[in-house]
DNA sequence: CATGAATGAGAATTCATTCAT
DNA sequence: CATGAATGAATTCTCATTCAT
């Protein structure tokens, strides 16, 4: 994957900041602050496209003329946001996880039962992946990964690292409140998920010829999970 | 990478002389047969390479070129073979199947507690798919599926719907002799397979950064499954 | 035979100044006519190339990039002016019909004596398509026209049944006006043009071991015609 | 058109010869004849199919596989026949011509009134060319013969020089005889034949659309001549 | 900043020709 | 002689990237 020499983009505020701007008392908005949210604007929306596109085609499969078409701009003015398109790309996958992983996180701090708090996650989930677009995210990066070591090591940092981490956390504390009596997940927290990847791939690929209910899958997955490790009441 | 050792097979022998042969007292081998034989093999070596290549680059990143160097033959090759790109992907994947599923059913008819006959299905994955290029097809099957619908169908039908079928009546088995007392599997039978897939996808992302162990992790997931639903001994 | 000067007409504005422009002093032309102008002119160059390689080596024969080079542009421009070498083809042959058309018919309002028109047709004829290139494009649908049947079909329309019309024509008022005694035109129009037919495959195979005059051709053709088909003076 | 370095093909005995000698004494044929005349009818074979290809599709666009399909005989044989896609097309032309031009020569010694013998001829064409495959020949030369100078040059040496040099002899003895007045066909022998252009023209491009009576049309166009070049007997 | 025409490297596919059997 | 698998040069078409306006 040779990087020919290339003008680097310019990196323009990314969305979030100017959204979190716009709260800001501006009363009349300086030119300077119309002109970054206009950027971020257009930033987004090539993301946007992007995401259609790539989910739609994958990485090599997606052209930059209909990623263009979409956010109804001109081909040339992609490369006025991004270097090209592998920068593009990354910086999709880069875009869309913050938040993912904020939500993960957070869960580290609530102060419930280690099952209430994986029945909230199972819901979000749901909500907040397999509901947006964001599940074509992950799915992207299932696909196109390997490719992209680079991101793949980012994405690891990002996601499951972090994820993982606060799954630990929240069963060490379970186990130490007597909660749970079994630590085969801190050993193996993929098995707390794995069912969420399964509702992503199965989306993507079989829900045509079968549809799964993946909320219900989870919960059904929380349901036997506690069952196994929760201490049990004699 | 790309091998250029180039087998040059002379045992061929052209159609019309092996007719005439024929008649004669017959030889080792039929030079039909080794004619036939070494077009297999060609088949196979054309196979193998495309699923070097496009498990590394994706359907639409592999160059043929690559393959055919990678198999040691002409590029021109590829098309005695196979028609086009699309059908030698198609062909990888549907060549790849048959054996699989097969491993998958007859797991049906083993007649031992359910226990056993998922621990050994764990074994069985481990070492015939994460252990074998097998594990490529599946990652392929994720990645592109999604842009080859007739070939996802067909991966449906001959897969997960068999495979499920399959788990469904294990499960049934182990309720009806009084193994096990929950139903949940046969309504969720991915339950019993995600961490498998889970494993899939690791080890072609993250692999590098934090080595997992797969069959650990299976086992894990079995212990911990049949904890929440093994009959209780009081 | 290529030519490698390549226009480089700096005349082009962007469509976007162009609209600001349009409230302005008007200039001189608009950036948006100028702009149309070059567009066609480089539309125009590439359908010249593509005659002189299709003329030369026949639809199949004929390749992209000779033409592009020949019209001084990049491979991938012809592209962007025609969807593929077939439509090139179409367009070429479309391009050059109707003003060879408009030609055939102004004849049958001409008010003259039905011998000067022919022998006025004749000089048109040697003129406008045997002194052009567009006897090349007679040449190539007689070529390659039985492979395109749509385009052919459309040729006949435009181009034969049209002229055979106006043919027919003359000669009825011909007769009426006691000019000419024989109708054997009206049922064999193509007695009158066959001449021409021949001139334009003599002058692509045969002209330079054998130079014909077509025009005298053409007028001893009319010639003899008349003189067989003219009211006898006694 | 480079022409590679390449065996040169033993040129098998012409077809017609081989016919010829069929009639000979030869009661139990020598092996050696026998050969010969596989040989023969093999060639024949190849030409045939190579006709119907190069007219279906024009020399680029003919395929040599589908050339020995049709022929029923495998690819590399070809090349034990001919040794070329050119040279196959320049013999097939060849092959074709003597026929035809011994019949146009034959014409040159009937001892009968040039109307009549123009009549024959209208016939003898109307049968020999357009009712046979013959008449694709012509079209495949119209078609292809500029991008072969060198069997265009052959060409017109062996059908159209031959055919008018027949044509003006004819048309002196008719003059000599008193038969006709007029030595414009002297001049322009063309004008004697240019409707069968026509009419093999109209043929491959325009039957479908309007079907062309091709010998009515060459006898109105013989109609039409005499009248304007025979003796008026008032 | 934005545009979109132009570029040209690159990929899939075809097919004349060769050659081992 | 005949075969037909194999070759690889050649050709069409695509699309990321550049750049004049």
């Amino acid at each position: 994957m040779p990087s020919k020499v290339r003008k680097v983009s310019k990196e323009a505020v990314p969305a979030r900041s100017a959204r979190l701007t716009r709260g800001r008392a501006a009363p009349r908005k300086g030119a300077k602050e119309k002109w970054a949210e206009r950027r971020a604007a257009r930033r987004e929306a090539i993301l946007a496209a992007a995401l259609d596109e790539f989910a739609e085609r994958g990485f090599e499969g997606a052209r930059l003329d209909d990623v263009a078409r979409r956010a109804g701009i001109a081909k040339g003015t992609i490369y006025l946001y991004f270097a090209d398109k592998e920068t593009l790309f990354q910086e999709l996958i880069r875009s869309a996880l913050s938040p993912f992983v904020a939500t993960i996180e957070a869960a580290r701090s609530i102060d419930l039962p280690l099952r209430v708090v994986c029945d909230r996650l199972a819901g979000a989930f749901a909500r907040e992946v397999l509901g947006t677009r964001r599940k074509d995210i992950v799915r992207l990066m299932i696909s196109e990964g390997r490719r992209f070591p680079k991101i793949a090591k980012f994405y690891y940092e990002e996601v499951p690292k972090r994820a993982f981490a606060a799954v630990r956390a929240l069963v060490r504390k379970g186990i130490e409140r007597g909660e749970i009596v079994d630590d085969t997940l801190e050993k193996f927290p993929q098995l707390i998920i794995s069912p969420a990847l399964v509702a992503v791939v199965w989306d993507g690929l079989f829900d045509k010829y079968e549809p799964l209910d993946a909320e219900a899958l989870l919960r059904a997955h929380f349901t036997l999970l506690f069952k196994a490790i929760e201490r049990r009441t004699p």
